[in-house]
DNA sequence: ATGGCGGTGGAGCACCGA
């Protein structure tokens, strides 16, 4: 028996909404990773998605950031926070489903705002942010149980994995502070979903919504989905869903789609 | 790589994303 999981920035729920309906009730995924929902509890679509077969945890905040986990199949032992995490911005959240430990992030982005470009402290806090998660997916690891980790990491992780790297050259997705932790990471006993079908350079999984990125393929690898060493036999397949970004309404984001046995 | 997009909040236009 096999099952599909899927992580998608979806650029806030609400205004998805239609998209999201049109991809749960075709593709039925089993266990859905979102980020960028940019809510509160209040005004997330409980009802529509219990409507479509599927219960949902939330860590949201008002406007900006918030991620949430969707399954058809119980999410028990919720947590919005891990121990050291910087606690103002809603990144992180995490649940078990079966017999895995499911993990969902948003990684800040680290870019100053555009008034003051000389800002570092957005670039600081993705830092602390990255080493106090990595510090703690070292410990869950370390307890042995299966893990599966997906979202939006905010890192171009070779220059392969975008249109241009000349143009993201230093900035905070690909500066080398940001590289270093990202390293960190991916030297955990984990396994990259995606790259153990597709070694092929130029995927992408975003394409700006501004200066027709997505008609030129100026897109960027952003999101990812690990599984720990013990899981990988139970891979099947890995995939980004390209085509959902020329949908109506699009997010700036597709789909990671993993599948499992 | 930002004027140019798309979203949120709160009722204009500033702020955020990457």
């Amino acid at each position: 028996m096999s099952c599909l999981l899927m992580s998608w920035n979806v650029a806030s729920i609400r205004a998805r909404m239609g998209l999201l309906s049109q991809v749960l009730s075709t593709q039925q995924p089993d266990i859905v990773l979102l980020q960028e929902v940019k809510t509160l509890p209040e005004q997330f679509p409980w009802e529509q998605l219990k409507d479509l077969g599927y219960q949902a945890v939330l860590s949201g905040e008002k406007a900006f950031n918030g991620v949430a986990i969707l399954a058809k199949e119980p999410l028990t032992e919720v947590k919005t926070a891990f121990d050291d995490m910087p606690q103002t911005q809603a990144r992180f959240i995490q649940a078990r489903w079966h017999d895995y430990t499911v993990v969902c992030v948003y990684v800040p982005n680290g870019a100053p705002p555009m008034n003051q470009p000389e800002d570092t402290s957005r670039l600081a806090y993705k830092l602390a942010w990255f080493d106090a998660f990595n510090a703690y997916m070292k410990t869950l690891l370390a307890e042995g149980r299966p893990v599966i980790l997906g979202g939006d990491f905010n890192v171009i992780a070779q220059p392969t994995d975008v249109y241009n790297p000349d143009v993201f050259a230093g900035g905070v997705l690909m500066c080398d502070e940001v590289l270093e932790r990202f390293d960190r990471l991916q030297k955990l006993p984990m396994v990259n979903a995606l790259r153990c079908f597709h070694k092929e350079p130029h995927l992408y999984s975003f394409w700006d919504f501004q200066g027709g990125a997505w008609q030129r393929n100026n897109g960027i690898l952003l999101d990812a989905v690990f599984v720990s060493a013990d899981v990988k036999d139970r891979l099947q397949d890995a995939y980004l869903q390209k085509e959902l970004r020329a949908a109506e309404k699009p997010s700036d984001h597709v789909p990671l789609c993993v599948k499992l046995n």
